[in-house]
DNA sequence: GTCTATATAGCGATAGAC
DNA sequence: GTCTATCGCTATATAGAC
């Protein structure tokens, strides 16, 4: 406890009792995530994430090679936080189909319409960095989130509630009606997100489309 | 032809016989839509359009006032050259109505995944300009050839060949429809354009699920 | 291994000559 | 009205001190 004159460990460098090396990758870490979510890479320096972690520059430098690096690691990690493994499928199992498909429906627009997600949305659309970044984020994002839907909807095409001719295809269009142009807008900044009202009327207008095509009657 | 010592109007600016200011200002114009809508905001320099353009930086600033307002101009330009005024409507409208929809799908579909829209997407989707700009490209852009399909659709509704309850909001269905995750991963850089096996059965599967959603039977 | 100070370069925008 | 040369700023990346 009593700061000793020699000890190999320094006490406290920043947080809790983690090893000090990666206590400070961590931070650095940490603080590209957010700031990279937050401004885009053109728009973070390396001063600003140095700073933001409470070390120096070149510590940043020394841990990840350079920009490009740096913010590689930061989307991985971005994108394993966003996606938890549950893929919040399990838990809307239950009552009629309707009901399910609104449920999913609910919890991936909030998803994608996150302000976190939105800022990842936007930055796979510059092409400052190179392409390696975007298509591991297409791997670990949406392209994951849809293979589950995907079996979603073939469990309920087995069981004979849905007749759907190409599973993937539908799982994808189911996506790209639930983000409409409420998606589009809401990542240019021309609008915020919609009151209770409006997104209810999205999100059953999206369920009634999907299952007047291809509910078995 | 020769040299005089106080000639008002110097004989040969640029190109042809057009009047000086104004071909100044329409090289600078066009310099800036090239490679405003190659490269977006940040990744072009008030030096790489003056050099494209054939003149001085400070002419840039005397004609256009700063950045914002030369990207302003250029975007606006940029909208009204891709966006013919018939907007490709007129020219559909024959045949059964699921041949016209395949064939106002195709469309849009190839204006969309052009090269110089998917650069206009990208661009409008980093928050590098200011709000007055987006706000403009989706007035200019997607909400007339929303409010244009929109009514087509009324007029189809109103000859009882479909049935919409709301048709602004089933256009707008369509359009997102029609952009698909194709369109998503061609901006990002993903992937080009599918060949036209991929092409047929996306615009089907468009069509498809519009007419099984909203067609009178 | 980490920090302070700096090298090098490119950006937007401007002053003065013609 | 147009051009050459420059200011002021910020960026990435690095050299030397502790």
């Amino acid at each position: 406890m009593s700061p000793a004159s020699a000890t190999s460990t320094p006490p406290k460098p920043l947080g809790a009792g983690r090893p000090k090396d990666l206590g400070k990758g961590a931070a650095i870490l940490d603080a590209a995530k957010r700031l990279f979510t937050a401004q885009g890479f053109d728009g973070t320096s390396m001063d600003q994430i140095a700073a933001e972690a409470g070390v120096s520059k070149l510590t940043v430098y020394s841990h990840f090679g350079d920009k490009d690096a740096l913010f590689f690691a930061a989307v991985s990690a971005k994108c394993e936080e966003l996606l938890p493994p549950e893929l919040f499928m399990a838990e809307h199992l239950q009552g009629p189909l309707c009901a399910q498909l609104t449920s999913i429906a609910r919890a991936f627009f909030a998803l994608i319409t996150s302000d976190e997600a939105l800022s990842m949305h936007r930055m796979m659309l510059t092409q400052s960095s190179d392409l390696h970044v975007r298509e591991m984020f297409w791997k670990a994002g949406p392209q994951r989130v849809q293979e589950a839907f995907a079996a979603f909807v073939q469990a309920r095409a087995d069981a004979g509630e849905l007749e759907v001719p190409d599973v993937r295809r539908a799982a994808s269009q189911f996506f790209c009606l639930l983000k409409g142009e409420l998606h589009m807008r809401m990542a240019s900044g021309l609008c915020c997100a919609p009151d209770a009202c409006d997104l209810d009327a999205h999100i059953n207008a999206t369920v009634d489309l999907f299952l007047r095509a291809h509910a078995t009657r």
